[in-house]
DNA sequence: AGACTCACG
DNA sequence: ACGTACGTGAGTCTC
């Protein structure tokens, strides 16, 4: 899905499928003539010798499957005129690789691609497998973007000089269209559409990889694809220029997609033995809960069926619904619904236990041990840069960023994140960045001078709201203080902290009139954010990332009201996305030269997480944490936590 | 494929 | 009267 989820999108398009032979022919007219090349023995030389004079070019990488980290080389297409494009094939480029390396290995030669993450990837590990004694091997056998003997440098990568990727101008011009696909953006831009990938190796079980198809099909393929991707190129670099973004893309996102392709190759250590003998306790235990239901249900039924469950819950055992949430097909049994009838029957307990441990058997346990990578026993994740409308990263194939760490049970999976023999894993936490980004961005005296003054900011919001002390704030002040912060961020009502809180709604409401008026910066800037996003459309973070919210004037309340919670939430999610991302940027710059055998590997949204020698573990911290702090200046101080440890469970504070 | 549920920040 | 906190990805059931 890798690649082809975010290039091959497929157009569903009614109007698409209906188009008559007579708007075709517009849309071809417009398109012009595509004059697509295979090169062979005859005019290689002529096309090597075209390619090396060019700046700038368009490329395209096709490979044998999916996965950058076991997929191989096939060919590669170039464009760098519209409507013509050149393929390359693998045994032809190995002729030539030393030229071919040596053009993708060049700064100063401008790449346009799209996704190219991706194809970044798959030429790594074309140049470091086929040049024995050229790229030296990594110290612990596995295969790494950044190489680190004898003398650790950028320009030991393969690919350089990325300039410009398409899906990511798609994605900056707007986050909130989450198809960014190559064959969407042909069809939306140009009303062009692409050939399907599934044309050529089939769909579902009897699908093939592209290295069985004639070269001349894959030829053709993958010259439309660099073709196109020129034409983007074109489109989109005007528009983000137009739009004031060009700085966020060119000295953010472009710089990110480098440091995303060296986390993902280095990969993370997990104790597969360690999860698969979690998962044997975890299976013992959910049958005999299953044996016990069913007992006091009084039938055997599929547990993990909530049809089945409700059912066996509000009408054979007559489980009193009264103040029991809904879901579209009626009543929910999700966990916080079962949380309030637990007085009510012995089987509750047993069905949050069930459900517990048999998420977390299904969801990492019995998954995480089948995605390691058979080359070097590591995990390799897709940091995903192009999903979410506030401007954060995603994760996924593995998902590494919703890995179990709020209850014990939970937590035992954490503890299979290790480190290599001789390293030690380090993780270093932003601390309450987003409420540290409202209190700026209100410039809010009041909580910036909790910030400045230190101490608990949830107690000292509670102190604050009820005119005490922080030694007089008890627990339960403090957890109401607590979801109200939170609130904050999210554009939250009345109702929503009642519930939440257990406190009556008029309490609640009198609780948030006293937060504002404690807090009053933080109520205007919630305000003039929503206007000006009426105003214009669209909200932005604090280095321009835009969200649009064309919702916002809508004259149904629901729909307006939800525009207005995100309007608030994308500066300040999207901010502290932005400020962990220049920190990763300059992390990954500045690491090798302070530790060259660390590593980044992992990336949680605010926290970063780092595999290293157990001998370098005070300056890295050092470097780590004066670079997370520095990166972005606050009117509020920023603070980060950093601790060490075997594993990612199990780690202790730094004292810095 | 959609609904539900639940893991994370 | 109604629905009710932002942002994700994935496993399972059901149709």
């Amino acid at each position: 899905l890798r690649m082809y989820d975010s290039e091959n999108t497929v157009c569903s398009n009614e109007k698409n499928e209906n188009q008559t032979e007579e708007v075709k022919e517009i849309i071809n007219k417009k398109i012009g003539e595509q004059k697509y090349e295979l090169i062979d023995k005859k005019n290689l030389k002529t096309f090597l010798a075209e390619l090396s004079i060019q700046k700038e070019f368009c490329f395209d990488t096709e490979s044998t499957g999916l996965d950058p980290f076991s997929s191989k080389l096939l060919g590669i297409s170039f464009c760098w005129k519209v409507g013509t494009a050149y393929y390359l094939p693998i045994d032809l480029i190995e002729v030539n690789a030393k030229k071919i390396k040596a053009i993708f290995a060049d700064e100063s030669i401008k790449k346009i691609g799209h996704n190219l993450k991706y194809d970044m990837e798959v030429l790594n590990q074309f140049c470091s497998s086929s040049s024995q004694g050229e790229v030296p091997e990594g110290r612990r056998g596995l295969p790494t973007a950044r190489q680190t003997t004898p003398n650790p440098s950028l320009e030991r990568r393969g690919t350089a000089g990325l300039y410009f990727d398409t899906m990511i101008a798609s994605y900056i011009l707007n986050p909130g269209v989450r198809q960014h696909g190559l064959d969407t953006l042909a069809f939306v831009e140009f009303g062009y559409q692409m050939q399907p990938i599934e044309a050529l190796i089939g769909k579902g079980k009897d699908q093939v990889s592209l290295a069985e198809i004639p070269l001349e099909k894959v030829s053709w393929y993958s010259c439309e694809d660099a073709d196109f991707t020129f034409r983007l190129y074109d489109k989109f670099k005007k528009e983000l220029a137009d739009s004031g973004m060009a700085g966020l893309f060119h000295d953010l996102e472009m710089p990110l997609t480098t440091v995303l392709a060296d986390i993902e190759t280095n990969g993370v250590k997990i104790n597969d033995k360690a999860l698969k003998k979690l998962s044997v306790e975890f299976d013992g235990r959910i049958k005999i809960i299953e044996k016990k239901v069913w007992k006091m249900a009084g039938e055997e039924f599929n547990l993990a069926s909530p049809k089945q469950l409700k059912e066996i819950l509000f009408e054979k055992m007559k489980i009193s619904s009264v103040g029991i949430g809904k879901t579209k097909t009626g009543l929910s049994t999700a966990a916080a619904e079962l949380e309030k009838m637990k007085g009510e029957h012995e089987i509750i307990d047993l069905l949050i236990e069930f459900r517990e441990l048999s998420k977390l058997k299904s969801t990492y346990l019995d998954a995480l041990p089948l995605l390691i990578n058979k080359k070097d026993g590591r995990v390799h994740t897709s940091f995903n840069q192009t999903v979410t409308a506030t401007g954060r990263l995603s994760s996924s194939e593995p998902n590494l960023q919703n890995i179990p760490i709020r209850t014990e049970t939970g937590g035992q999976i954490r503890k299979a994140f290790i480190a290599e023999k001789g390293f030690q894993i380090m993780k270093a936490d932003y601390s309450q960045i987003e409420l540290r980004i409202v209190a700026s961005l209100a410039d809010d005296q009041q909580m910036l001078k909790i910030f400045n003054d230190g101490g608990d900011i949830h107690t000292m919001t509670a102190a604050l709201i009820h005119g005490i002390p922080a030694s007089e704030v008890t627990k339960e002040i403090r957890r109401t203080a607590k979801e109200v912060n939170f609130g904050v961020l999210y554009g939250m009502g009345a109702w929503g902290l009642s519930s939440r809180t257990g406190i009556s709604n008029a309490e609640a409401q009198e609780f948030i009139f006293k937060y504002f008026s404690a807090f009053s910066g933080v109520k205007k800037w919630l305000e003039e954010t929503i206007v000006m996003a009426r105003d214009k459309g669209y909200v932005e973070t604090l280095l321009g990332r835009r969200r649009y919210l064309p919702e916002i004037n809508s004259s149904m309340g629901q729909v307006r009201s939800s525009a207005e919670r995100m309007a608030v939430n994308h500066p300040i999610q999207g901010s502290a996305a932005d400020m962990i991302k220049l920190a990763m940027i300059e992390i990954n710059n500045g690491l090798p030269k302070v530790s060259p055998e660390s590593r980044m590997i992992l990336q949680v949204h605010d926290e970063l997480v780092f595999e290293l020698p157990e001998t370098e573990i005070k300056k890295v911290a050092k470097f780590i944490n004066d670079t997370m702090c520095s990166v972005m200046k606050l009117r509020a101080p920023i603070e980060v936590e950093v601790s060490v440890g075997d594993n990612w469970g199990e780690t202790e504070k730094i004292k810095l």
